[in-house]
DNA sequence: CAATATACGTCAGTGTTGTTGACATATCTC
DNA sequence: GAGATATGTCAACAACACTGACGTATATTG
């Protein structure tokens, strides 16, 4: 609880120090944003994202693979006959990188390589049959939790804030992201900001 | 382009294979979700996550932090009083992992520990002064940019879908989070995918 | 009070994924 | 043919996660 902070000096353990202080609410002109609702937006965008990728890491996972092996395999499975260069231009890592995961992928017959027709130099990459399969099997669960999130976003009452804007829309949208069971607690948690924010 | 694509054997090159194919659409009153937008919802969280991050990544660099140190800054700062056990929790990762980056931040004088008192176990955690001031730049950056996306979502025409539901404001949420220099190049490539699938 | 459980800290080893720097090879462009 | 470009590779290193094992302080319970 918040009264147990004995307000000693070089500790800041204010109720949710400075956070925004009227931060510029960029011409919103349905009123400006409520300070709060926006770190709410901010932790749940983390928690969504973690178990947005938590299903591909595990499935991934028995195979073997990791993380960059997905994303490898997500944007080969989706654009085919991409190049390295593009490959590397939208993963935003080194070749040295991509070339460690792209191997393994390729020695286990997952992405093959096309040599480029107009520039013999680039290498096309495809899906083979199985890392089609593979990346299918992992776009459905991510594809599923996508579009039930949209369908079913998770009404808001912690923060009690009735904007008309986006707020309320991407705050149930980021919360049925997360994982059912995990909404509780992550629901308490930001509660307890609100709580010592009064 | 896709006629690139020789239709080798092995090979699944097709358009965006199987995607969605009338994927489950949880009782979305308002029609089922098209299938390539839930695509673009999946790619765009990818893009607008690490855009969300690279602002703390860069300034936390400078300090010769790590993204672990972000997080952990950040829920401390923003639940004073959280104990180990309540960050491991929210973490999700182990207490080996975390002891690593908080001990870095206690010897910076980032974080204090503060016995319990109900349960003199527990390591209450706080941010002390300077701490805070950084923890509240780099949750101003992150703030900014999501009140930013709110107000002023990027309007869609590449998926050209009108509908009424949250997609085209998830879409729009999304794609604003994403920095502006680089939303070009998600959005031409995205639109390679609906080529494609024509 | 003694036994057990809990909260936390730490040592040691390992794996994935990112980095930098240097260098090689094939191919395209001028 | 010279130089730029696309890709591959070797080596070293760092951040951040993991497992397993063990130790200490404090709380709880029979």
């Amino acid at each position: 609880m918040s009264p147990d902070v004995t307000r000693q000096s070089t500790l800041a353990t204010g109720p949710d120090p400075l956070s925004l202080s009227e931060e510029e609410d960029g011409q919103a002109e349905s009123g400006p944003a409520p300070e709060g609702v926006t770190n709410d937006l901010v932790e749940l965008l983390f928690f969504a994202y973690r178990d947005f990728v938590g299903d591909p890491d595990r499935m991934l996972a028995e195979y073997g693979f990791g993380r960059a092996h997905h994303r490898v395999l997500h944007f080969v499975y989706h654009y085919p006959g991409l190049t390295i260069a593009e490959l590397l231009d939208i993963l935003r890592i080194t070749k040295q990188s991509l070339n460690r995961v792209l191997k393994d992928l390729i020695e286990q017959g997952h992405i093959v390589q096309k040599t480029g027709r107009s520039d013999r130099r680039q290498r096309l990459l495809y899906c083979s049959e199985t890392g089609a399969t593979l990346t299918a099997e992992l776009t459905r669960v991510q594809v599923r939790r996508v579009a039930r999130a949209i369908a079913d976003p998770v009404a808001d009452e912690p923060t009690g804030a009735r904007d008309g804007n986006g707020f309320a829309a991407a705050q149930g949208f980021l919360m049925a992201m997360i994982e059912p069971e995990e909404r509780a607690a992550v629901t308490s948690l930001m509660a307890r900001r609100a709580r010592s924010r009064r």
